[in-house]
RNA sequence: GGGCCUGUGGUCUAGUGGUUAUGACGUCGCCUUGACACGGCGGAGGUCUCCGGUUCAAAUCCGGACAGGCCCA
């Protein structure tokens, strides 16, 4: 078999490693832990190339640190809760959460989820995963939303908690608060309004237009853009409201477009999310004049309790009759509109609960320094994103699909009875309280119905794998862990989150490296899309070309950088695999290990470039730069190893060849083993397992360096450049490789004792028969030919070029030199010219002895090399 | 609008102050050598996005512009 056959082999080596169960974490053993809170795979949908991407990373780094004799931990672990399986669910059944029982929706979604698990699983086992199944979690399991819940009590009794009130979308008409993704956006006509409103200090109108006059009780402020020229003047100045005659302030803001309506905008708290930024921006009080029933609150006045269109209707009539209306427009506007009813949303305070993140900035900003960040300038984002924050953590969802908030509230008095420990998992929409009654006023509890935000049970991954309130001494063996990969987009989520949660709880940050990965984009530069069909299928790819192709590509994208796909990346990947075979292939035929005795002058070369690149290798894992160690790793077996040392070697069968190949064999391949641990297997397999050892290369230990020695190295390379300019000049006469050569004549002063060494290997390498170092001055140099330099020669000489051209061509080149060398004249046609050597260049025949030579310039580490050749050989 | 990142032959990419800018793919030419033609050797192909500055010296450092990515607003 010449060539390397992907599918057979990685199917079976995935199949062996699964039955051996090699990728366990061992908790109880004595070796140094590397924990990696690994991203749980959520649990809906294909798998895309970035997931396959990022998760191989992930992979590199457990089975290098395996490697290095670490008891590794890696989770195979998926994300369940949340909506977008809810959306799947609906789909799939043609339902509306909100329009079915909630217990059995979430049973549906359960399904669903587990249902999709297998799938997953299967994906990660093709990739040529190497997770462990004995540190199994999924996000809606009890046994994980108990340690969610358990944490949001422990946060509740340290006063992280708090409700309060936050604008989310609500649809008056359901009564239920949505999620931004259940808004449907929809242009609709509508009145845009223009009204009066008063200068408070000289009484003028200033006119502003609004859509919504219902909301004018709640309007706090009024802004125009700063370049403005028609109402520079009223920048800073008090206006006074139409019918509720309140003063409201007037600021510049860019934000103001002054081509819409008359250029003045009016405020509100809260219409939209426009507003929401105001207020933010101007730290507005936030009052509320729409309730959850689509109704005007007490502060609408005279129109409380009316809808919100019949209270519009009476507005604009209202001020009509009182001439507070300048006049009406029609304009189309874009809106948001319930995905199921279609009523017009409204962006309205309701209560929910927070966490209080404001306040512990710091605690997070100290965690993220004693973090080491790869790339470091991820923590520049973390440090922005932290410092620009203005709003606590809104933790609660009105959903189904995810961990109940463990409490309950007193339908009269709002006292609110948070879950024993003990009792969880509890879920209070069906488990009793703790209590029966409130303590405070002996009013009836009700089982809090909102869920959490599924970022509170994300951002508890470290806690739960490193056995939090489940086992003390495990837990304080293991937290913080060692390592949290994921992508740059969740930084100011999963990371930020995870490191608030995990100091609040413990004081101490979740993780000691951070690695971020960048996004794989699709081959045209542009982010994948499926409607812009670019999109890249990678289990098709899988099938294709096999996973360690795609891992090697993998292996190419840097760390914290978006990649565009590179789909001549995975075909170079199956070259590189089929070189790799054939070396393998061709190194097994010295069976055995050797002895180190006597190392020749090449053999000691390799080695020390080897350990080089075992040294850099390691230093490139260490610091996950996975692109550089792996460029590191194929240039010298390809480049090196097979194309030098290995053409060096053929014909020896000595004990020092032996060794060199076995150690450098070895050692190279399992420096690939993390990166494509199927094709390393298989050879390590069919090899090396029987002299190793260890059941699997990826249990095996990572290759130590051996030796490297400055002289050595500089010796080495300069016999590598002779041969190798040997066979470039064979190749350009045409002649076959193994064409014999003779005698090889050589001048090269600094490169003789490495000559003298290696002229055996050389000798056999290039089929020369035998080597005669000689001196330079030995080289007798009989000039051959004359070029004419027609760009010197034309300018200067005008008409005569002509003549010196012909005569150049025509005359002894040897009587050419010696008349430059003495610095005379030529003369043609009794006519004297004065010639340089910039007229002309001369080209020399060689002779040694009386023979000519044909001659070879290496430069080398050691000098220049002057190789001479007999003439004739082709 | 803000923060961070990226911009190198046709395409992709290495290179963070120092001779002639790395490699891959593609392309053109040559070569079956004890494993590999999915191999080996060689050729052509570059205003290092643009403008300005620092420096003896800039792809590299600084400032600005333009284009793309992610997050935020």
């Amino acid at each position: 078999m010449s060539e390397y056959q992907c599918s057979s082999v990685e199917k079976k080596w995935q199949d062996a490693w699964e039955e051996w169960k090699i990728y366990r974490f061992d908790p109880d053993s004595d070796k140094e832990p590397y924990t990696i809170d690994n991203p749980p795979r959520y649990a809906s949908g294909a798998l895309h190339i970035g997931h396959a991407v990022h998760y191989t990373h992930i992979d590199f780094a457990a089975r290098y640190k395996r490697m290095r004799g670490y008891n590794v931990m890696f989770p195979l672990c998926f994300d369940v809760n949340g909506m977008p399986i809810e959306v799947n669910v609906e789909k799939k059944y043609g339902i509306k959460m909100r329009e079915t029982d909630r217990h059995d929706f979430v049973k549906l979604c359960r399904e669903f989820a587990n249902s999709n698990i297998g799938e997953m699983k299967r994906q990660f086992k093709i990739l040529g995963h190497s997770m462990d199944p004995s540190a199994y979690y999924q996000t809606d399991a009890d046994y994980y939303r108990k340690i969610t819940q358990l944490t949001f009590l422990e946060m509740y009794k340290k006063g992280y908690v708090y409700k309060g009130e936050s604008p989310v979308n609500w649809c008056p008409r359901c009564g239920t608060a949505l999620a931004d993704a259940e808004v449907e956006y929809e242009e609709r006509k509508t009145q845009l309004n223009y009204i009066k409103f008063k200068e408070a200090d000289t009484g003028k109108d200033v006119i502003i237009a609004t859509t919504r006059p219902e909301l004018l009780c709640a309007c706090k402020l009024v802004a125009v853009h700063p370049e403005d020229k028609k109402y520079k003047h009223i920048i800073g100045k008090r206006l006074r409201t139409p019918i509720y005659d309140m003063e409201v302030e007037v600021v510049a803001d860019e934000k103001v477009d002054p081509e819409f309506g008359t250029g003045v905008v009016m405020i509100c708290t809260i219409g939209d999310k426009d507003d929401l930024e105001w207020i933010f921006k101007y730290k507005l009080p936030i009052e509320k004049s729409i309730d959850e029933h689509g109704r005007m609150t007490e502060i609408a006045g005279k129109y409380a309790g009316m809808e919100i269109g019949e209270a519009r209707k009476a507005v604009i009539e209202d001020m009509k009759k009182a001439g507070l209306l300048v006049k009406q427009e029609e304009i189309t506007q874009t809106v948001g509109r319930c995905w199921r009813c279609h009523t017009p949303l409204e962006f309205l305070q309701v209560p929910q609960w927070f966490f209080n993140i404001l306040d512990h900035k710091k605690e997070v900003l100290e965690a993220a320094e004693r973090i080491d960040w790869f790339p470091e300038f991820m923590k520049v984002r973390l440090y922005d994103w932290v410092n620009s924050l203005n709003r606590d953590w809104v933790i609660s969802r009105q959903r189904y699909f995810a961990t109940p908030i463990p409490l309950w509230e007193c339908k009269d008095c709002g006292y609110v009875v948070p879950a024993k420990e003990e009792q969880c998992y509890v879920d209070p929409t069906i488990d009793k309280a703790p209590v029966d009654r409130c303590p405070k006023c002996g009013g009836e509890l009700k089982g809090c119905e909102d869920v959490f935000d599924t970022w509170v049970d994300s951002s508890i991954t470290a806690l739960y794998n490193t056995f939090w309130r489940r086992d003390d001494a495990l837990f304080r063996k293991l937290y913080p862990m060692s390592l949290r990969p994921q992508s740059h987009d969740i930084i100011r989520t999963w990371a930020f989150y995870s490191m608030f949660r995990g100091t609040a709880i413990t004081g101490r940050e979740p993780w000691r490296n951070i690695m971020i990965g960048g996004f794989i984009l699709a081959e045209d530069g542009r982010p994948m899309h499926a409607s812009w069909g670019n999109a890249v299928d990678p289990l098709r790819l899988l099938e294709d070309y096999g996973a360690d192709a795609l891992r090697y590509f993998a292996a190419k994208c840097a760390l914290g950088i978006d990649t565009p796909f590179r789909s001549k990346d995975v075909k170079h990947a199956v070259k590189f695999e089929n070189k790799i075979w054939n070396i393998y292939k061709l190194i097994s035929r010295w069976k055995g290990r050797g002895s180190k005795g006597d190392l020749r002058l090449v053999d000691r070369w390799i080695i020390g470039r080897y350990t080089q690149v075992v040294r850099l290798a390691t230093k490139h894992m260490d610091g996950f730069e996975y692109e550089k160690a792996m460029a590191q790793v194929e240039n010298f077996l390809w480049h090196e190893f097979a194309d030098h040392y290995l053409e060096m070697i053929k014909g020896r069968d000595d004990e020092a060849v032996k060794y060199t190949l076995y150690e450098v064999g070895i050692g190279t391949l399992k420096m690939l083993a993390p990166f494509m641990p199927h094709i390393t297997e298989e050879i390590y397999q069919r090899d090396y397992r029987e002299f190793e050892g260890a059941k699997s290369i990826h249990i095996s230990a990572w290759p130590e360096e051996i030796f490297s020695v400055e002289e050595d190295m500089k010796a080495g390379e300069a016999i590598r450049d002779i041969i190798a300019a040997i066979r470039r000049w064979k190749a350009s006469k045409g002649m076959p490789l193994n064409a014999g050569i003779g005698r090889m004549t050589i001048v090269g002063p600094e490169a003789e004792k490495a000559i003298i060494e290696a002229h055996e290997d050389i000798l056999r390498t290039v089929k020369g028969s035998d080597i005669v170092l000689i001196k330079e001055e030995d080289v007798k140099k009989v000039p051959s030919s004359v070029m004419p330099n027609f760009k010197r020669i034309g300018p200067e000489f005008k008409s005569d070029a002509g003549k010196i051209v012909k005569f150049l061509k025509s005359a002894e080149p040897a009587e050419i030199e010696r008349t430059l060398s003495e610095d005379k004249p030529v003369e043609i046609d009794g006519k004297e010219y004065r010639l340089t050597a910039e007229h002309l260049s001369i080209d020399y025949d060689l002779q040694v002895e009386g023979v000519e030579m044909e001659a070879l310039e290496v430069p080398t580490t050691l000098g220049k090399v002057l190789v001479l050749l007999k003439k004739g050989l082709t």
